[in-house]
Parts: C-alpha cells; sequence; structure tokens
DNA sequence: CGTACGGGCGAGAGCGCTCCCGCGCCCCCG
DNA sequence: CGGGGGCGCGGGAGCGCTCTCGCCCGTACG
C-alpha cells in the first residue's frame, strides 16, 4: 500500500509547514478524511482495526483538529461565554478565581473551552455585548454570575433558545432556565446549629436590607433555624448596606442588648460586629461568637480569625458544565437547578472555649 | 440596480435562516464580497461612497462576520489564552478578577478576546496546554501571569516565536520577551518616604526569604530608600514565608526592640505584625506603623485599616493589551518592559496623629 | 444463483470568509 | 490621439474540516 506521495506527508515532514492537516493523517493511515474524522467525533462507527491504525497515525504525527475549520463546518464554537464584571468592590475576592478554574477544567474535559469578555457594568445594554457574540458565532452558550433581581439575561437568552447555565439563581423567575447556586439558608441555619450547640441562645442575625435575593435567603435559614431550636428571632435581626461601619452603627444596639452570638450575611458586615464590640470593650469570640460568609481572605487573618461559611466553588465549577452539557445537548429539556451546600469553617471567633454569659 | 435576486437575502429577510453572510451583505450595498470584506479590515482602500453604501448594507443587515471563517482563511483566530492558576491561597483576592476585567476590555477593542484555560498547577508538564492550545489554532498569543523563577513559559514561547506578555517580570532572564510589572521597590521607598515624613528613623522590614524576585525587589527598594533618607537598615530585616503565624513569630524580636514602624511584604505578612504587637499590649498605627502590600481586600477590614500598596490593575490590563498587539504585528521585534507604580494608600496603620515615640 | 439488507468506508461538496491576481477605468504624458 | 500607469473593484480559489449521500462487500434469504 502506498505511503508517503501526499504534499507535506510522509515521515520526513517535521517543522517544515506547520501542523499536520486531516488529509495528511489520513494519508498515513492509508484511509479517506472522512474516517480519519469519524475516528475523532464518532469512534463508534469504525472498525476496531481501522480505528487503531488512525489512532497511531494521529499520534505518530501529533495531530490536533484546527478548530477555526471544525468550528466553521459544523456550526458550534466548543466555546462557552463568561463575562467579567468590573468588581462591584468589596471582599468578593478569589471566588470567581476558584470558580473559573474549576469550570474551565471540567469544560475542557467535555471538549468545551472558555471565552470571557468584559460584561458592561451598566444593566442598560446588558445584553448587548451577548447579542453580539452570538451573531460572531464566538460562542455556542453562556455561564451567567452576579444575577441580580429584574435581570434580563436569563430570560432574553432563553427566549433565544441558547443555551445557558446561571451561577445564582435568577430571583426574579426561578424557573427560568438552569441554575447552580449555594444554598445561603442552608449556610445559616448550619451556623445557627453550631452555635446552639456551643450553647449559645440568643443568637442574632446581621444582614443586607431586604430586597436582595442573596441576603432575604440567608436571613431565612437563621430564622427558621432559630424556630427549630425553639428560639425566639424577635427583634435580634439588624440590617445594613455591606459596608464595615455601617453594619458597625447597625448591629451595636444589639450588642448592647444581650446577644451572645451574631451571625452575618457576608465577612464584612461580621467585621462591623467587631468593631461594635470592640467599642464597648468586648472581644469577638471570647464575649460574643460572631460567624461570617463567603470565607474570604480576610476570615483567616482577622484577630480573632473569622468563623465562616465557605462556597464549595470547586463543586459549582462542576456542575455548571454538566449542566450546560445537557442543555447544549438538549436545548428544549427541563431546566434542573441544583443548590450546593456550604461549609462551616470553625475558627476562633466561635471557639468552643469561649461559652456564653 | 438589481436588488434582491439573492437567496436569503432582499428586504424580506429577518429571522429565517441565521445571520446575514458577507455575501448578502454585498448583494445589498451592490457590491462584490471582497469589497465588503475590504470595507471591515482595510476600509482606507475603498473610495469614501462606495464605504458609505456597504456600511449602511452592514447596518441594516445588523450584520457581523462569522468569526470561525475568518479565522480559518486568515490564519489566526484573534483570541488570546490566558490560564487561569488553582489559586495559592492566601491574600492574592480580587488582584485577576481587575485585571481581566481591564484586559479583555482593552483588548476587545483591538479586535480581541481572551481564551481561558486551566492552567495546570504543578511546573511539570507546565508548557503542554500551551502547546494543544496552539495546534489546535485556538489562540494567536498568550498572557502569562504568575510568572516564577525557573518558569520555564517565556522561553519556550520565545523560542516557537510566539507572541506573549507576562504580567510581571521573568526573573530569571530579564530579557525573555515582552512584560509589564509593579514596581515593588518604588512602592516600597515610597512607603518609608511617607513614614519617614511622619518623623519615623527606625524601620524594619518583614519580607520574605531570600530567592523569590518579587520578595527581593520590594526588600531593596525599602533598603535603598533608607540609604536615601540617611538612615541605617542594619539589623531591621526580618524574614518569613507568606502565613500570619509564622510572621507573627519572625517579627517579635525587632519589635522589641525600638522599632518604631515596619514595612511588610505582603498585607498576610502585615497581618503578622498586628498580633505580634497585640502580644506585647501595643496598638498597630498608634504604638508602630504598619504598611502592608497589594491593599488585599482584608486591608480596609482590619482594625486598625492597613495602609498597603494598590497595584493599578487597570493600567495593567491595558499595557498588556498594547504590548501584545505590537508583538502580534513584528513578533521579531524588540521586546518592551514596563514598570508601573503601585499606590500608597494610607489608612489608619499610619494615622499620622501617632507621632513615634 | 439472484435479490435484499446493513455495516464500513469514501467521494464530493460546501461552511463563510480572505487570499492572490487581474481587469477596467480614468488621468496623464508622449 | 495612442499607450502606460495607478486606483478601485471583482473573480476565482481555497483555508481544513464535516456534512450528505451512496458505493462496496459480506451475509441472509427467496
Amino acid at each position: 500500500m502506498p505511503r508517503d506521495t501526499t504534499p507535506g506527508g510522509g515521515r520526513g515532514r517535521a517543522r517544515q509547514e506547520g501542523p499536520a492537516t486531516l488529509a495528511v493523517v489520513a494519508q498515513r493511515a492509508g484511509v479517506s478524511p472522512q474516517t480519519v474524522s469519524n475516528a475523532l467525533n464518532s469512534p463508534e462507527l469504525l472498525a476496531p482495526r481501522t480505528l487503531e491504525r488512525v489512532r497511531r497515525a494521529i499520534e505518530e504525527l501529533d495531530y490536533r483538529p484546527h478548530q477555526a475549520a471544525r468550528s466553521l463546518r459544523s456550526r458550534s464554537s466548543r466555546l462557552i461565554g463568561y463575562g467579567v464584571q468590573p468588581t462591584p468592590d468589596g471582599v468578593s475576592g478569589p471566588v470567581m478565581e476558584r470558580f473559573l478554574h474549576a469550570f474551565s477544567d471540567s469544560a475542557h474535559r467535555a471538549g468545551y473551552r472558555i471565552l470571557l469578555f468584559a460584561a458592561p457594568g451598566d444593566a442598560d445594554d446588558e445584553t448587548d455585548t451577548y447579542a453580539e457574540l452570538l451573531r460572531e458565532r464566538s460562542v455556542d452558550a453562556f455561564v451567567l454570575s452576579n444575577t441580580h433581581r429584574g435581570d434580563r439575561r436569563p430570560d432574553w437568552l432563553r427566549r433565544r433558545g441558547i443555551p445557558f447555565v446561571a451561577f445564582g439563581r435568577p430571583w426574579s423567575n426561578r424557573e427560568a432556565g438552569d441554575w447552580v447556586d449555594v444554598d445561603g439558608a442552608h449556610g445559616t441555619a448550619a451556623a445557627v446549629g453550631h452555635l446552639v450547640a456551643l450553647g449559645h441562645r440568643k443568637i442574632a442575625f446581621l444582614g443586607w436590607p431586604r430586597g436582595s435575593g442573596v441576603g432575604d435567603d440567608r436571613a431565612q435559614g437563621w430564622r427558621e433555624a432559630m424556630r427549630r431550636h425553639g428560639l425566639s428571632a424577635r427583634g435580634l435581626r439588624a440590617s445594613s448596606r455591606d459596608d464595615v461601619e455601617a453594619a458597625r452603627e447597625a448591629v451595636g444596639p444589639h450588642l448592647t442588648a444581650g446577644v451572645t452570638a451574631v451571625v452575618a450575611a457576608s465577612d464584612t458586615l461580621a467585621l462591623g460586629c467587631y468593631r461594635a464590640l470592640r467599642d464597648t470593650g468586648r472581644t469577638p469570640g471570647r464575649d460574643v461568637a460572631v460567624v461570617g460568609f463567603d470565607d474570604s481572605s480576610a476570615a483567616a487573618l482577622l484577630t480573632p480569625s473569622l468563623t465562616s461559611l465557605r462556597q464549595p466553588l470547586t463543586e459549582v465549577g462542576q456542575v455548571c458544565t454538566r449542566l450546560l452539557l445537557a442543555r447544549i445537548k438538549d436545548p428544549r429539556g427541563t431546566p434542573e437547578h441544583v443548590l450546593l451546600t456550604p461549609e462551616l469553617i470553625v475558627r476562633e471567633s466561635t471557639d468552643s472555649t469561649a461559652a456564653p454569659s
């Protein structure tokens, strides 16, 4: 059987004219280009012997299919769009980093990669950038993060039949599309359970003003856990925007009213508690227990270090990939919703040696 | 002049068969496809009247070129690869987020987008992922971050003629390729200047063990600034790995030796100072001034809030784009190196009302 | 021995764009 | 008035892959 008669083919080829093409591989394996394509995309169609021959040729030539060509012909870019927000400042920290690593890793295993774009900050022309990427055929699907109340993106995408997964429940319309989220209510409830086990009875909640989906969810977890443990939540809830000084002022009055523990909706708010406690000469962890949320980088650094709820970002990334693949395969299928449980990282601020007064 | 004779063309087309193609635009404008292509890629070649006609047709049809087709033909993906690290834990914080937003934004203006991939954690097969992306023709260039001593990537890429920019000096071989970095020495020197202006004379430096490029750079800035101000640096340098407890132990002895201020190589180390000070009943900012580095999210949250050096990440992102475009245009050109200045964010830990003893 | 069937592989076309090259026109000069 | 040069535009091909379709051959069956 003749070999090595192709232009650029043969074992003499090395680095003379760019990477091998599918045609070169075909020649070397003694099959047609179509068969090589099948070996890559539908190996089950080939006879085992043929498949093996093709695979060896691919390996010998160190061949990888040209993504642009594949994507032009197959009408699918195998790219998933992710918009980076301009960072609303605060303790959001390495959330994105850990999530993106897990997500891009699992997506890669499934043959997809991530296209990063700068998401516009203002909600006005929120969908413009998404539209452009779609018309360019640059992406097949999207991952949304930082979903907020009144977010138009889920409906907009759904109406167009574009596959997407949201990291964060779409608070306006929970049924609109697939999502993965971390169960904030479960987290704050776990915090309450932990504190109750330490002997605390008057456990306050320091949250954000009502109206934010995430914040109300976390508040509700606290409230229900209190009820479940037979404790009253009455008058134990304080609210403040996500700012240390604002939180300090908001929580002050509660701390003078005999509260022995505080569950906060964020590490920033927990920090406000620290300050408010010190204002009255008390020490967090020893006099009053404090629990934060998000396990930001600051949590471990504080004095005393802050007990906080850590989001399972690696798992979130993997689930995103799974849901997205299912939706790409069947764009009209029933949406799936996954709620993951945050992990309570216990540190000095709820040290068990400090019994409540 | 005949119009509307093309398949799918004409003003009746709407959402029947996907977005318009270049051919449809050409028909509508009454020109050849090539002319439309020129209107997009080399508008200066067209007569103003023609250009205007084509532009209107493009707008009316809301046309965007198909990226895969463009990239197949022109042999350039217009994508820049960026590898996300698995996050080495610590206070790295929202560095990546702010940088990536600025970078993807400025890259987009130049017609490029970012392809995100999971960079392997171990340095062993560090370049494998990069090689794969190149063989697939998925990217035209790379941005490297987290460059470290003995990093093989710069040389590897340079040898192959692949355009890249490093965020962070390649400490092994400073001439190998373009880079942007933040001038750590300038930052610590500025911190010293600030402290001297407040009346401090015995200013210690708390850094990492010698051998890391970043750390040695920051140490040197402190040392030279001390000399410039006519102060002795002798015996004022402590070292510790980037861990709060380790730093606390390392800096303890110096604090008992009459030091009135400490410049730390990271916010984590500065935190260690806070703890060490409290061990001896002193208060950071009042008794001893402390300056951190990186302005992590924790800095503003601490009590007292921590003066720290903030990296100009938005600018870093923009410079990355600029250098990368220059290198893509002229792959063999002379490498450019840009050093940006960090900004000293003054907070309570160096409050000027607290005069040194 | 002829027809039906199906698994395994190949031939040809075309995805949408940009490359190379050449045609036609107008202006200028001989 | 004829020939050469430049500017503006178009024709044709092809980037590397995967689509559709159908051929071939081996087995089963009338």
